[in-house]
Parts: structure tokens; sequence; C-alpha cells
DNA sequence: GTGAAAGCGCTAACAC
DNA sequence: GTGTTAGCGCTTTCAC
């Protein structure tokens, strides 16, 4: 900056100003100082200005989660691809962190030290207390996941419970009996669906079936071993109820593979909606996550936060997506 | 920091070098202000150090695409995830960034403002000479795509040219004399495939036969109108091989629905390997693109660039993988 | 409309 | 082993 104010024959201050397009300069002067700063590759140094100015335009996207594994799902991917899109075109940037520990202070470090404005964190899981402890602290954040009775965060997720509920009463309305259910009810999205889905087992007075409840992490690759396990020991099953796309996936194959037809023998629903199940064979049946919309919500919240104006935590629409891998061909 | 050194009755100095383990300072106080320091849930401020030490362990993962559909192919998620996962391991930031434009300014802006140390490229697409004008720069850059002849800039990909010519290779192995190519020949990476491709042709003593040639851009879904021209124009067709697996996976689900077969009628060949191509019905048949491999050679080279290491260009194992789509069963 | 000067929070050379 | 001090590159109040 020196060197253009030298070059240009003004004041330091001077090249700040035009830079920034401030009104008080002239605009030839301002229009000549720009010139030179583009023909020297000059950027103002965003250290410096944010040290002075207290202020960065940059945003923490947090992920929580023990893995790769994880991060590889096409439907949190999406998310963070939709976000990556919508702080962009607010002018944020975007600081990608994985947090393997979900440690309030590891996830509060780069707030702290100065480097975001605000986080956004996928992969509520476990991590409740946690989250709950950094919302304490006043910093700017939302959370993709359930909005649990003790939240002090804002969330935005889908509707868990009616997600589950409306998942199995489908499954049951195609004669299905016996119905697995696939997924970790130690995460409170998991649990949500969880319940929905003995409220519907409920309203047709059946019990869960306790021997077909795998707490899988999602997409996990042991599902193989549990779908032969239970061809096997002949334990009866006619539906899987996911809760993710690529799990559905995966027991697809696993049956195809134990010679089990979907959904001829067994019906199968997943969640997430990802991009590919339309183009699966046989397509998947599943509940939709809107993930732009998500994204969108999400950012609007924190930008909201960071203005001050407190926020709501935001259920979105959740939907049954009917395919064909949970009923038969007409 | 300026509290710190007052309530642990030292200098600001002292504190500084407590904070970063300088080995000059006594164990005892270095432990009294690290501990003062976590309880206030204090972190030194990135933005003024990295002013003064001029040093930011950060690098900007910049994706240069003209919309979110790419940003959602599973292969470059996965790609970008695990770079991710590798920037971590070495302590290093990551800012994502989208590009629209692929003007080298645009891309430069991130480390001409200070914001990273070094940029790793996503996309090359057919923005080869824009990198090229980069590179000139000197900034520390590794690009994923094509090691094209006149490339000044340090690349990591697959051997397209090999890839592409063991797809056909393979697709001439079972039989098959009309195979269509999918996929857009402007991308240097897409036409070294091409050039594969015809090669194995060459081989058999065929030609390419141009209408069967579809310049898709990666997953676009129009391909099932072109499926369906060729369905009831008769063009005569017993293979695809298709760029991505998603745009294969988009193929199989557009023959499926005009009446065709996979592998029967047609059989189709993939590219990328991506995690659910193995689950698929059929299996998908493709070619690996060993996205762990790649993003730690990308980083790792990077690093000896930032180090002032010249580097080399790097060209990863690319190998065939047959499964279910591309052979008839057993 | 422009310049001078203070200071953002930190690090490191230099003193002791 | 610890304190003093200068200054990283910028923005902004205050003068003019």
């Amino acid at each position: 900056m020196v060197d253009i104010a030298r070059l240009a024959g003004v004041s330091i201050s001077t090249v700040s100003r035009a830079l920034s397009d401030h009104p008080l300069i002239k605009k030839e002067t301002r229009e000549r100082i720009q010139e030179l700063a583009r023909s020297l590759n000059y950027q103002v140094n965003s250290s410096a200005a944010n040290l002075r100015k207290k202020d960065n335009q940059t945003i923490g996207v947090v992920f929580l989660g023990d893995s790769l594994q994880h991060i590889s799902d096409p439907f949190i991917l999406s998310l963070i691809g939709h976000i990556a899109d919508e702080l962009d075109s607010r002018g944020l940037r975007l600081l990608l962190q994985r947090a393997a520990s979900a440690n309030h202070r590891d996830i509060a470090q780069l707030y702290d030290s100065g480097q975001v404005a605000g986080l956004l964190i996928v992969g509520q899981a476990m991590h409740h207390e946690e989250l709950n402890k950094l919302s304490l602290r006043n910093i700017p954040m939302v959370v993709w996941g359930a909005n649990l009775p003790t939240s002090q965060y804002c969330t935005v997720g889908g509707d868990n419970e009616l997600g589950g509920y409306l998942a199995t009463r489908h499954l049951l309305a195609q004669a299905c009996r016996h119905i697995a259910f696939l997924g970790d009810i130690r995460h409170p999205e998991i649990e949500l669906r969880y319940r929905g889905h003995l409220r519907a087992l409920h309203e047709a007075d059946l019990e869960a079936d306790t021997e077909l409840q795998v707490p899988i992490l999602f997409g996990d690759k042991q599902l193989h071993a549990t779908i032969q396990r239970w061809v096997q020991r002949r334990i009866p099953f006619d539906a899987v109820f996911a809760t993710s796309d690529v799990a559905a996936l995966t027991i697809v194959s696993a049956l195809r593979e134990a010679g089990r037809h979907v959904p001829a023998d067994v019906k199968v629903v997943g969640y997430d909606d990802i991009q590919i199940s339309s183009l699966l064979h046989p397509t998947l049946s599943t509940i939709s996550q809107p993930t732009l919309q998500a994204a969108q919500a999400m950012v609007a919240r924190l930008a909201d936060q960071m203005a001050g104006v407190p926020c709501t935590s935001l259920m979105l629409d959740t939907k049954l997506i009917v395919r064909e891998s949970s009923q038969l061909g007409t």
C-alpha cells in the first residue's frame, strides 16, 4: 500500500480510502489508484484489515465426526456444498473445519482466535451437551440437527419424528409386519425417527421387534453381515427403514447378495433423498431433507445472530417420497 | 493478552512466549499462564499473529465450476473431503472457495490478500490458460487434473489416456462394437480419455461412431433424452463409456426407462470408482481414481512448494475395475 | 478532498 | 528467564 501511495503521489490514507470506495475521494484519483492496484495484483491484506476493523467476513463450518467416513455421505456433502454457495452469495468466506472431538473448547477455537465471525455446525450427533455449553458463550452459531427440548442453541433440521412416522406408516400400508429399523438411536435425530417409527407401529397395534434394530453408524459396511445373519437364522423381516439413503443402498445390495429381492421380498425406505436416489435400481423410496433450503436457512439465521437479532430454530418440511423400493410394481 | 499478563503478574511478552511453548520460559510460569488462558477461553488472535509473522497456516481450496451441479459430484466431494483431512493432519486450515469465473485474478485474490499460503485447485476444465497465467505469479499451487504438455503448473491426476484405453479395450473384449462415448472433450481430462478410447478402437480396426459422442457435462440430466433418441431412431449401440460414475448411473437409469438392460443389451463402464459404485445394481464397472492418494499427493506437493522445493506433477495409478455392468453373468 | 498520526493484538530482536 | 520496545499493514479520527 505504501508503494501504491508513492507511485500515485498521494498518502497512504488516500489509497486506503480509494480502495474501499470511500465517497469523499475524487473519482479521478480513486480510479487512478484502483487501476494501479490492479496492475500490481495488489489486494488489501486481510489480516491487517481484520485486525484493525475487528471484523472478519468468514464463517466456520464445523463438521463434527469421528472419521472421514461420515463426511463422504452425499447428504452431508450436499448440505455443505449449498452452504458454500449461500455464504458465497453473501460475500462471506467459508473456513472448513473437521473436529474429531466435540469438546466445546476445540469448536470455539476458530471463533476465539478471531478467525471466524460465526459457526455453522454439522453433525450434532451425541454432542448435544457440548453444544449447549458452547451456546452459553454467546457465539453466533447454528446447528444442523434435531431441536431438543433442552437446546439452548439455534437449530435447523427436518421433522425427524414425522419422517420416522411417515416411513413406517407407509411400510405398514404395504402390508409389511416385520420392519427393521436401522440407525443409531444415540443420535438425537435418529432417536426422533425411531419414536415416529414406534408411533406408527403403535397405531397399527404392533410392537417393535428388538431383534430388528441395528445401531449402525451412517453407511456402515457391517450391514452386510447383519443381513446375512438374519437370513441364516430365518429371522422374519419384510421391510427395512434405514435412517440414511447410503445405508438403504447398502442394505439393498446386501439383500441382493443374500438372495432377497427389493421390493418383492423386502421393502425398503431410506432417508435424506440424496440426488442419486431416483437413479438407482430399484429407485429408492425415502424421506426428503431439502439441503438447499436447509443451507439457506442456516446461513440466514447465522446472519441474524451476528446482527444481534435472536433467532428461532426451524423445522423444515419433511415428506415421504414413494418410489420403487417400497411398493410392488403397478 | 494484556489482561492475562496483568492477572499473571508478568509482561505481555512472557505471556506470548508461554503460549507458544517457548523453551526459555520456566515450566512453572508457562503452565500457570496456559491455565489462565484456558480458563478465560483465550486464544491468540490469529489476524494479529499472522500480520506479525507473515505466516498463515491456511490453504485455499478453489473449486472452479459454473454451478453447484458439479460440486455435488461424489467424486469431487470425496476428493475435497480427503484434502480436508490431510490438511487437518498437518495443522493447516482449509478455506473453501467457489470461483464461478476462472479469471486468474479472482483465483489469486485469496493469496494476494494474504488469506492463504497456497492454493489447491479442483476443476481444471477449460481453464488451462488462466491457470498457466496464475502459475507465472509464483503462487504455490497444485491442480487436480491432466498434465498437459504446455502446463506450467504442478498437477496431480490419473492417467486419463490409459483410463480411456482400458475402458474401451475391455468393452471391445466383451464383443461390443458400437461404443458410445459420453463426455465433454473440451475438458483436458476428458479429451485424454477420448484419445485412449480412440486408440483402443483403432487397435481393433474400428472407427469411432460420431453419432454416439455426447458432450455431456458431468451428471447432466439431458442424458435421458439422448438415450431415448438413440432408441427411437434405432441407432445401434451396445456399450457406453461414461466419463463419470454419476453419468454412468444416469445412463443405466435412462436405459432401463427405455427398456434396455444393462449389461445384457448394453454394457456400461463409468469413471471415478465412487464409493457407491459397488453397491449399485448392477454393480458398476469403472476406472478407479484414488481420491485419498490424490489428496495426500496434492497436499504434499503444495507443502513442498511452500517450502521452496520445486515440485513435479504426478500421475496416479489408473486401473480398470470390472463389475457387473460390463459383462454377462458367469 | 487529502494528510498525519494513533493504534488494532501480537511477535521477536535486543536488553538486562 | 523475563521485560522493553519497535513495528507487521491497515483504518480512521482529527486536522487542515
